[in-house]
RNA sequence: GGUGAGAUGGGUGAGUGGCUGAAACCAGCAGUUUGCUAAACUGCCGAACGGGUAACCGUUCCGGGGGUUCGAAUCCCCCUCUCACCGCCA
């Protein structure tokens, strides 16, 4: 959500800024400015009538106990004319205020100035590639090679839960852990702390960052105890971080977790969706920093380098986009994609997001800090994958494919136990 | 699932109708003093919103919502959550 201060002040830069989203939010922001300051001019007069009125019972009370009855009873009548019109009052005001929020609520972030104007993802920005496709004498996509090691079992999945659920066996399920611990493991050498979160959360927790109310179909809902399941560590991680209050000294917050995710994924489906390359349960790793606001854009190149080493490490293929403000999320101030490439399917995937979403979050959340000053400030937070596996382990069965079977990249083979998927 | 207790500021925890935005203690900040990785003493120290150049002023907030009252942290109703004990159980 963005600051009503910010839009105060700035509306005009605010609107200039949207448009990088292809989107013309003027309307809307002139209507929030007059509900704004329709909302605090009432909210002043309910106060002053408030203030009359505390000021008249401290003198009733007073009164009272100077035994002078009477005089207290005369100012009583006005006490009770000044209660019905602040009755009044305060349900106008609280009407407006609620308007303003079902207002702020539709406007996204806005896109930093970095941010290349763009409507689709046609309109990113490819800022670096590293390596070369894969020349391959065969080249089966990674269902077919998981098929023929026996080590993803789709059909499996389909009978115990259902289309998107895979069962991971063997060396499959041993290179799963190996990635997580790897990732795990990289995330502690660069100064994240681990975080073991719920895996479900509550109500508050999904508008603390923002899933609910409008993407409360993207979630699986827990009916009988109305809890959610994460759709990303993003979700617990951050709201840590909710109603919090932290201390200067405790910035930079960097925390790391693997847990799964769940998405439902509704209207998804077609070849795009095939194997590995959608699924409604997966696991990945999720970094997220909470950082001084004049910190976070080199942190967010810092974390998008970090993810690129993971990448380099794996000895993928790769490349990395500046999303256009059309392709952004929602909340994102400024996103990395990086992209993996899949040589088989002759396409790239998505495999991190890396954004900094400012106060879009913090604001919402209420996480805060005390300056220097000793004044409390809202933070700004990111977050990034590191890594989402499905596409990871897709692009690796494919890229180390041999005729004698799928070699494992050399960073993983303390953590697989073998070096070879035969 | 059953029974009981509770929800107060960064933390512990007083407070049962006006003198309480809230005692005390701890933590934190500033200073004084003695000086060796510290003690003693003094002062400051919640948040949001609005007004003012500022000092400052006003309003709201004691889990959430509603009610009684001139006046509510304190009384009444509803909800949520937490804890303890019992039952069940990885």
């Amino acid at each position: 959500m963005l600051l009503i201060s910010r839009i105060r002040e700035n509306h005009e830069e605010i609107i200039e800024r949207l448009k990088t989203r292809g989107l013309d939010m003027s309307e809307i922001v002139n209507n929030i400015l007059t509900v704004d300051a329709n909302a605090r001019r009432t909210r002043n007069e309910m106060e002053s009538a408030q203030a009359e009125s505390n000021q008249l019972a401290a003198q009733i009370g007073k009164l009272i106990k100077e035994g002078k009855k009477d005089e207290a009873e005369s100012i009583k009548n006005r006490t009770s004319e000044l209660k019905t019109s602040v009755k009044e009052l305060s349900e106008k005001v609280q009407g407006l205020e609620n308007q303003l929020k079902e207002l702020l609520y539709t406007i996204p972030n806005t896109p930093n100035v970095s941010v290349p104007r763009g409507k689709s993802a046609d309109d990113n920005k490819e800022v670096k590639k590293v390596g070369e496709p894969k020349q391959l004498t065969q080249k089966l996509p990674h269902w077919e090679l998981a098929a023929k090691y026996g080590i993803i079992d789709f059909d499996l999945g389909v009978k115990l839960t259902g289309a998107g659920f895979p069962v991971y066996r063997g060396k499959g399920a041993r290179l799963q852990r190996a990635l997580i611990q790897f990732f795990l493991d990289e995330g502690y050498k660069n100064g994240y702390t681990e975080v073991q979160p719920p895996l479900m959360v509550n109500e508050a927790s999904g508008y603390g960052t923002g899933q609910l109310p409008d993407k409360e179909g993207q979630m699986y809902h827990v009916g009988v105890e109305d809890l959610y399941l994460i759709p990303t560590a993003e979700v617990p991680i951050t709201n840590m971080y909710r109603d919090v209050i932290l201390k200067e000294g405790d910035l930079p917050v960097k925390n790391c977790g693997y847990t799964p995710c769940f998405r439902r994924e509704a209207g998804s489906y077609g070849a795009h969706v095939r194997g590995l390359n959608r699924l409604h349960q997966f696991d990945k790793v999720e970094i997220v920093q909470i950082v001084k606001p004049e910190d976070s854009y080199g942190v967010l190149e810092d974390m998008s380098d970090y993810v690129q080493s993971l990448l380099d490490k794996l000895g993928l293929h790769y490349r990395v986009l500046l999303l256009c403000g059309g392709d952004m999320g929602f909340t994102s101030a400024k996103t990395y994609d990086m992209e993996v490439w899949s040589p088989a399917q002759e396409m790239w995937l998505e495999c991190s997001s890396v954004s900094n979403f400012e106060t879009f979050q913090t604001n919402r959340l209420k996480c805060r800090f005390k300056n220097e000053q000793g004044k409390t400030e809202l933070a700004h937070s990111l977050n990034g994958s590191a890594l989402a596996l499905p596409r990871i382990v897709a692009a690796i069965l494919e890229t180390y494919q041999t005729e004698n079977g799928i070699v494992v990249p050399e960073v993983l083979r303390s953590y697989t136990g073998f070096d070879i998927i035969d």
